[in-house]
DNA sequence: GCCTGTGAAGGATTTCACAGCC
DNA sequence: GGCTGTGAAATCCTTCACAGGC
């Protein structure tokens, strides 16, 4: 295993990627972690300190080849390989999810989409057909799937968590406003816009009370 | 000022209280550290230290009253009063954004929105007729508005949320794949799936190669 | 002279563990 | 007996600072 590499750093690796890809189109061919760091506004040591848990990648003196350091990183993410995704539940939200263009082109492909209305199943989102939730198992069971993608209302998150977590997937983003439990050895990422919201607020609000003094 | 609080501790607060409502919903009175940790996967220890920066709300032998706890969290982070929200590019994402249903019911309202092609300028989305991208400024002079949503291309993003800045915004959701420079002044918060995809397959990725014990 | 890689130091955050109260 | 609030300890993460190489 690899020796314990903290998850603030496996959290990194892909904001460093995507720069790094700017870079190259911008025709840099060279960065050093100062460059780097300012564009990211993160302090250079931090980014050599992150990098230095996977190799020596830099050359003293000059910096780091973006294109190689680029194709490291993809590498030690698995990024340079498709990843195919299943996605439940598609209202308003899994629609916008489904037909959201940023995931292809990243390696993110979505395979198969599940809901339990019978309103919606049989309907085309994206490039597939929508298929009943009961059929999740049975689909998993015979096609290897990656990813799962929760996109069903808080209620039913749980419950849809368990099932793909039991079919045998192991990483998991949830879109659902609730924080599911999942075993130790499944990851899981929550995208929460109205958490984040509701943490900028305290801030804005810190200003606007003239504060005491 | 509030004595150096940790930003990690304000991010958590949000998910304490959508906890909190949940279990006022279910018909509970009183909750222990140790109970909603268990519901959130996080220590009661955590939960206790995180509340004790804001004051002391439970009671020995009990634990805390759901309803003042709630109210307490809600008031500390500004979640008693509405918020007025400018979006900002109305693509495919952006459509979604403003029709999304999440932000309302949490306070956060769509006040204005904004686009720079004329083929979207002068649409409804959601409740509000789309502005064209040159009247921002002039608008939120006119009209308050407490958080910038930015949903335009990477390419566009920093330029957009400069001029929020500018324009006295200090508060922004960022949807854009994109790490835009902000002054130490003005809140931020990405939201972007790619990357939290991106870092779990780095999770996957050592499950499937065979760990070379 | 410039810049990496990295031990060591420093700082931040989490967890422990227990006094105190209901 | 159960549970909070909190100093102190432990852990985790970031930054410093410099030897070494280009």
């Amino acid at each position: 295993m690899t020796l314990e590499i903290p998850e603030v750093v496996i959290n990194r690796l892909p904001v460093y990627a995507r720069a790094l890809s700017a870079l190259a189109l911008e025709g840099e061919t060279v960065v050093s972690s100062q460059a780097l760091g300012e564009r990211l506004d993160v302090t250079p040591a931090q980014i050599r300190k992150d990098l230095s848990y996977f190799g020596r990648f830099g050359k003293q003196g000059r910096g780091y080849n973006v294109q190689s350091l680029l194709a490291k990183l993809r590498e030690i993410l698995g990024l340079d390989r498709k990843w195919r995704v299943a996605l439940v539940g598609v209202g308003r939200l899994g629609q916008a999810i489904a037909v959201y263009g940023g995931f292809e082109p990243q390696g993110f492909q979505i395979v198969a989409v599940f809901d339990s209305s019978p309103d919606v199943v049989g309907t085309e989102v994206g490039n597939v057909t929508v298929l009943p939730a009961d059929d999740l198992e049975s689909f998993l069971r015979q096609n290897p799937v990656d990813i799962g993608v929760v996109a069903v209302p808080a209620k039913a998150a749980q419950e849809v968590v368990d099932r793909l977590v039991n079919a045998g997937i192991r990483a998991i983003l949830n879109y659902a406003p609730m924080t599911p439990h999942v075993p130790r050895d499944v990851t899981i990422r929550n995208i929460d816009p109205v958490l984040a919201m509701q943490s900028m607020t305290f801030y804005i609000k810190q200003r606007d009370v003239p504060a005491a003094k």
